[in-house]
DNA sequence: AAAGTCACTATTGTTGACAATTTATGTCTG
DNA sequence: CAGACATAAATTGTCAACAATAGTGACTTT
């Protein structure tokens, strides 16, 4: 558990993984109140770390603090959500077509080859929704940083994601489309290793705007809610 | 010194205010190593607060941490800096849009309020900087809480306008071209009180992209170095 | 009986002491 | 003389006790 991963991985670094990933998983219900202390034996932390973790975790929007009453997981409703698509669309456009001016050879190879791999897992374990949305995860990771954009990666991995992972969870589906987005995918992939920045930033945008309206759609049918 | 300004104010908000002014203003320069113990003396508090605001700052991309080893005000690139202003191109772009559908009437006459006074200010402090750049920020301010989208304000007013202005405050020029910017930020108005989306994000995409050209050219020049 | 006020409790914010780690310095050896 | 190892000092990370505040409940008053 406390081996050293990568040179110094300190209690405040923990309590930040582990909030962040319960978070995440939904383990923490936004909107209820969460005590310190009942944190604290939880996670076994000591509350100076785990206020240090707190006070990054607010800086970066997954939680709201007001002072001597308490933290609580941030609520965000349905038009939030939407919200949060829409700077992706145009934000991951952007990376898009920096990463098709300034990605390696090489990052372009292991791009394909993780898209024939999320191939093989789609085949595999057909309706697994979690291996779609971790396998988009890591597609829209690899662009983000092949941009050499560091606070567009920044940005997009350390804020943006977390969030939408969030309610990826909650909704237990990622999109339910796994053979579209891959074909999207692969032709964002082409526009990149074509070397065509302007493509691949519409193809991109196109693809997050699809997934959007497929996530209005299903929150509008009543099939999912906030 | 300590009276109460908003409902309650900890020592960590000091802290982390105090900071990011000092970073903002260039009183605590990049690269350089700095203390804890030496910035607790500086601003009057102890490390625990002081810890909390770090982490707060370092999540922020302000400051980079490594255990043990210290904590030092990041510094950026001319590159980098670059990449900030793409960023903002289309962050903005998409803000100016959704302000232009969202904006109340009201905003929309403050915003017009507002800009009659930048052009007093131009026309009275003639090359005062100091006003132009707070004048532009007040611009973009009110654009980017009118476009209703919480966490897209939360990223341009919270991330990237603190980075911006570091480096307007060790360039001591914003752009050095007033009247032109105040012209670009009548027409973006204008488009948002026709409630013209488009348009807005179009002079907003190409003002701030004037704005960053106006920098690198000067860079280039050899005028500012970073 | 209802509303307002006061006191109490539980939780958060803060502090100072303690432990762990990195870096730098000094010495020893090749 | 140069390089590496070990030791020591200074700085950071962690902990547990203390102080302050907000929320809650009961009591009094109108």
């Amino acid at each position: 558990m406390s081996e050293v991963a990568s040179q110094t991985y300190t209690r405040a670094d923990e309590a930040f993984d582990c909030l962040q990933t319960a978070i995440v998983k939904g383990d923490l219900v936004p909107g209820e109140k969460i005590g310190e202390v009942e944190l604290c034996s939880r996670f076994n932390l000591t509350r100076g770390p785990l206020r240090e973790a707190l006070g990054r975790l607010e800086s970066r929007g997954l939680l709201v603090r007001r002072p001597h009453a308490g933290v609580k997981v941030v609520s965000v409703s349905a038009e939030e959500l939407m919200e949060l698509y829409r700077i992706r669309e145009t934000m991951e456009g952007l990376a898009a077509r920096q990463a098709a001016e300034r990605m390696t050879d090489e990052e372009i190879a292991d791009l394909h080859a993780t898209l024939d791999s999320h191939e093989q897992m789609i085949e595999q374990a057909q309706g697994q929704a979690y291996y779609q949305a971790e396998g988009d995860y890591d597609f829209h990771h690899r662009i983000a940083t092949g941009s050499r954009n560091t606070k567009l990666a920044q940005m997009l991995l350390g804020d943006l994601y977390y969030m939408v992972r969030m309610y990826r969870y909650r909704l237990s589906t990622s999109s339910g489309r796994p053979h579209m987005a891959l074909g999207e995918h692969r032709r964002i992939a082409e526009a990149i290793a074509q070397r065509d920045g302007e493509l691949a930033e519409f193809l991109m945008k196109r693809h997050i705007n699809a997934a959007r309206q497929n996530i209005e759609r299903k929150i509008k049918e009543g099939a999912l809610t906030i």
